[in-house]
DNA sequence: CCGAATCCATAATGATACTG
DNA sequence: CAGTATCATTATGGATTCGG
């Protein structure tokens, strides 16, 4: 019965036969580093921030009113998360009372791209998921 | 959806002066689309489970022996939440022993195409990534 | 074989108060 | 203004055990 043997996973495929486009990542380590950008951008507050940032620099507290909900504490641990990996930038000026401006780098900017495509994916079948949830949720009791 | 014609319309402009792409996700409550899906994309497993369906449909164990450090519990959790997400399809041939097999629906095989290129952009800067921590982490004595 | 239930450790997030 | 420090709460992941 099986008639689909695993092609013993050396190659791609990743909806190929869709869209022809491939991923060569599949078992390698690389798997690591999808899955390592993944959890950055991946979690609760890092796209909203990049969004914030997508269109020009802002200062720490801009920023805050841009994004409704946010603590100061994760806003702080966010832009340090981002910072960290490189793709914010942090420039101090040492005025009183001191400013600090924020705003994408060039790496950042170049991972806003498949971030868009995912997020217009996201925006075109969010109904389509929530839907799948409802069915779920009320076919589950 | 490849390669976005430029609609040069709004303005949101989340990276269009690079490539083109515009997402159209700003500060609406789109956003929370987004991040919803990512969320869900961003955890620690469901990428790997998605990659493992990729080329074709799979059982419990097979799938488990794909993805080396998985736990029955979270591979368990991981597969109701994309089934619950409406991404991955269950089903149950009642025989002894019982027999229980995944595969991507139409629409998990739609979203392999963004977390593809997502994926490669991972891949290629990687690196980058790395290269940032490393001197951020250094640099903070 | 597939999975639920339970228990536990750790990490992520949030609320609040304080500081240069 | 732009943070840090502390504490409480919740989410996430793993190990083990049990059941259909």
């Amino acid at each position: 019965m099986e008639t689909v043997p695993h092609p013993a996973q050396e190659g791609t495929s990743l909806s190929d036969r869709d869209t022809g486009v491939t991923l060569e990542v599949h078992n390698a380590p690389q798997c690591t580093a999808v899955n390592d950008i993944l959890a950055r951008v991946g979690d609760k507050w890092s796209v909203r921030v990049v969004m914030g940032l997508a269109d020009g620099s802002r200062r720490f507290n801009e920023l805050r009113r841009d994004i409704p909900g946010i603590s100061q504490r994760m806003l702080t641990r966010t832009l340090r998360g981002l910072e960290r990996d490189g793709l914010v930038s942090r420039t101090v000026t040492p005025s009183v009372p001191p400013r600090v401006d924020y705003a994408l780098t060039a790496l950042g900017r170049s991972l806003c791209v498949p971030v868009a495509q995912l997020g217009n994916w996201a925006v075109a079948n969010i109904g389509k998921v929530e839907a799948a949830r409802a069915v779920y949720d009320g076919g589950q009791d």
